[in-house]
RNA sequence: GCCGGCGUGGCGAAAUGGCAGACGCAACGGACUUAAAAUCCGUUAUUCCGAAAGGAGUGUGCGGGUUCGAGUCCCGCCGCCGGCACCA
């Protein structure tokens, strides 16, 4: 049950006062690279404190759209235009407030290993920070001043790059492209620059690209290559620019096809993982195909002959003592984007002084935007508190920050708040978050349920901002939520996703006026597996309800003016021994099977259990205290009532709640005197006997072999083996 | 294209490598009832033999393998669902 004492609301100023708090924390933070860890600001020694805090401000490219005022997310924007309304959206450099989070990549990384999560979520997650090994090589532009510098993760194919493609974004573009090509170029990037980036990835089949005019010099070779331009290579990953191998990577493949560009084979299959080239044979490839794969260094000068493997480390060596390129490790994740031009949502704890910005005192929080009668978009980039120009005014010559954060800032920490929502000295009590957050030796939420939909954004976010708290000394768990259960979704009847345009929806509303909320409840968890999607089905909402009744009549008759009362088949007569050999079976699987979130085999046995009772008469009184505390989590309404009504007649169901009296079984009933043995020939079953528990191997073989279907199944054969599985089974082979 | 999940009766589903289909729905038959609803009892994977009692065989998407024994483990396919997608 849930208690309300608990309850919060992100956006109420006495929690969001915290989340105001917490980016601030960020804020005096830096990540020391030394340490691993954030740190407060003080200790950092460099002389630009702004470079390396956590919580920072960027000029960054965003999706603009002018007719809705604002800024929009990459989802939110389709074939270069806004999903709502379907106007143009461009993209415009804005400045933002970003959160370092690729300073955690490594943390987030290795932090999942050790969390009781889905595989999946958990490859989303590892998909999402893409961390690739590799290096940076730079290219001298020949007859320049300028160089480029690439990132490959395949320095041992540097002898096979034959030329080099850089983003059509890519600052450098202006400064090599020779006056011939020039004209070339712009059109290029003009016509690159009204693609979304959707659109850019969805044409991906058909190669474009244009000539910059300028050669760099292959590092590893001296040889002068080709420098062109392309949107296959991405701005924003790496450093916006490669080295193209064609020979050994299928987009540059392509691309070199359609342009003519020379492709030179520097890695051959091994023969048999000897790591012995193979006899070169006349080369029979690149008519259709790159080779990415693994194998040995050919046609590459210092690495012929070797692995892959160690030509990597051998060029990475090569590269770093003659100063060519370094090791470096790339991630596909980013910096956080957390601004927005909104009204609401949490006002930054910022004010601007002499174009510098500074941190509000904790004493001033929380920071609460003011009432205004026109919130909408101002039509500018300017958010909407720009326009509420006397709050905006702190002081004379100071200026509050007029972005908003997120939707996800508060529920990036949320979770902790509920072991301390009421407390205003602190986010948590130092006590409450040791009790409620580090409990069973590891900490962090002990079980958290939600949809996959949360993977890379929230449940990464929280992680991100648990692990600076954790760094900082605020919590003493270093990661959020140690277990993690994904609920399958509930489809509509038809076996699709329930949508307002299929028809198909169900609401609980309609069903708990019609069957109650025990019955929604109870069908939920009896459909099937928990993580598991599966369609909803009235007749089955009925199945559970018709239980459910079955439960109350248990107890209950109807008399002959048609009020219910406590049966009068009800007894303190002890059960059968069959009757409490049910119930203890029902006691272990329930409790067992609500450890392991099996509600679905949990609801079936206590099916079970409850139908060993429906047509007893005399019906022992000792089948409700068991069995309604077994319910009372699924059907709190039922069990409770009915453990209240026979409370007035029976002891032992006293004014605790049912739940309180949950029951322990007792292993000694479940024994039986004698079991039932299946006696199987080559594996197939053919027939069972019941021998006594403490029978000896031999008397369960004589007892087998007695048996006439075995007699006349061995007759005439061979027992090559006897397999006995004790309690089990016997299994004899035969020829 | 890559990654992940899932394929078991008419349906939702059970099954530490050991009796496939628990439990529920639907269907059919019966009891109660003037009747219906509700409730209770029974049958219900499939093929074949048998008048019946009963018996024999086949079955967990397809093909192989490991094992005394495979729905379960391994290899290779097929299908459905979800995610990512020019990440160098």
């Amino acid at each position: 049950s849930y208690d309300w004492s608990r309850e919060i609301s992100t956006t109420h100023p006495e929690y969001f006062r915290w989340t105001q708090w917490i980016f601030l924390q960020l804020y005096n933070a830096w990540f020391n690279p030394d340490t691993q860890k954030a740190e407060p600001i003080a200790t950092y020694t460099g002389n630009d404190a702004d470079a390396v805090r956590l919580a920072y401000v960027a000029e960054v490219p965003v999706n603009w759209c002018p007719e809705l005022g604002t800024v929009l997310a990459n989802e939110e924007v389709v074939d270069g235009k806004s999903e709502v309304g379907g106007f143009a959206v461009e993209r415009r450099p804005l400045r933002q407030w970003m959160l370092r989070i690729t300073a955690y990549a490594d943390r987030l990384l290795e932090g999942l290993d050790a969390l009781d999560w889905p595989e999946g979520v958990k490859l989303l997650q590892r998909n999402w920070i893409g961390r690739s090994e590799g290096a940076t090589v730079r290219f001298q532009i020949s007859d320049s001043e300028y160089a480029v510098e690439v990132f490959t993760t395949r320095p041992d194919t540097l002898f096979g790059a034959t030329y080099v493609v850089l983003s059509p974004e890519h600052p450098l573009v202006a400064k090599i492209t020779t006056s011939e090509q020039l004209e070339n170029v712009a059109a290029y990037q003009k016509k690159i620059s009204s693609k979304s980036d959707l659109e850019r990835t969805e044409l991906s089949k058909e190669k474009t690209g244009v000539f910059t005019g300028a050669y760099a010099v292959n590092p590893a070779n001296g040889e002068k290559v080709p420098v062109w331009i392309a949107d296959y290579v991405l701005l924003s990953y790496g450093t916006g620019a490669i080295m193209a191998v064609p020979a050994h990577d299928e987009r540059d493949f392509e691309f070199a096809k359609a342009f003519g560009l020379p492709i030179r084979e520097v890695v051959r299959k091994d023969s048999v993982g000897t790591g012995v080239p193979p006899v070169i044979s006349p080369t029979p490839f690149f008519e259709k195909d790159s080779f990415p794969g693994d194998g040995v260094s050919i046609n590459s000068g210092f690495l012929d002959g070797l692995p892959t493997a160690e030509a990597k480390s051998a060029m990475l060596t090569f590269l770093e003592e003659h100063g060519h390129g370094l090791r470096t490790v790339t991630t596909k994740l980013r910096d956080w984007l957390f601004s927005r031009q909104r009204y609401w949502g949490e006002p930054f704890p910022i004010i601007w002084e002499d174009g510098q910005h500074r941190a509000l005192p904790d004493h001033e929080l929380p920071v609460i935007q003011p009432e205004m009668d026109d919130f909408k978009p101002t039509g500018t980039s300017e958010p909407p508190l720009a326009k509420a120009t006397e709050w905006v005014a702190y002081s004379e010559t100071a200026r509050r920050e007029t972005n908003t954060m997120p939707q996800w800032a508060g529920s990036c920490w949320y979770y902790l708040r509920f072991c301390d929502s009421r407390l205003k000295t602190r986010f948590v009590g130092e006590q409450a978050e040791k009790y409620w957050m580090s409990a069973a030796g590891h900490g962090g939420v002990d079980l958290y349920v939600g949809g996959t939909e949360h993977a890379v954004l929230h449940l990464l976010y929280a992680r991100f901002w648990h692990k600076v708290l954790f760094d900082l000394g605020y919590v003493n768990s270093s990661e959020p939520f140690r277990k993690l259960v994904n609920q399958g979704m509930i489809l509509g009847p038809d076996g699709q996703k329930m949508s307002k345009s299929r028809g198909n929806v169900v609401t609980p509303e309609h069903v708990i006026s019609e069957y109650g909320a025990d019955s929604l409840r109870l069908y939920e968890m009896f459909m099937g597996p928990l993580e598991q999607m599966k369609p909803w089905s009235m007749k089955g909402v009925e199945g559970v309800y018709r239980f459910l009744a079955r439960v109350w009549r248990l107890a209950m008759k109807e008399n002959q003016e048609g009020r219910w009362e406590i049966s009068s088949d009800l007894t303190e007569e002890p059960p059968t021994a069959s009757q409490l050999r049910v119930l203890h079976a029902t006691i272990k699987k329930v409790t067992e099977d609500f450890e392991a979130m099996a509600f679905n085999t949990a609801i079936a046995q206590l099916m079970v259990g409850t139908n060993e009772f429906v047509n007893a008469s005399p019906r022992p009184v000792e089948s409700l205290r068991i069995l309604l505390p077994l319910l009372s989590p699924m059907a709190p309404h039922l069990a409770e009532e009915l453990w209240q009504i026979l409370g007035t007649k029976f002891s032992g169901f006293d004014g605790r709640a049912s739940t309180a009296a949950w029951p322990v079984y007792d292993p000694k009933i479940l024994e039986v005197e004698e079991i039932e043995l299946i006696i199987q020939i080559n594996g197939k079953l053919k027939d069972k006997i019941r021998v006594g528990k403490t029978s000896s191997e031999e008397d369960v073989l004589l007892l087998a072999m007695a048996s006439p279907k075995i007699q006349e199944a061995v007759a005439g054969k061979e027992i090559a083996k006897t397999i006995l599985v004790p309690g089990k089974l016997v299994n004899l082979v035969v020829r």
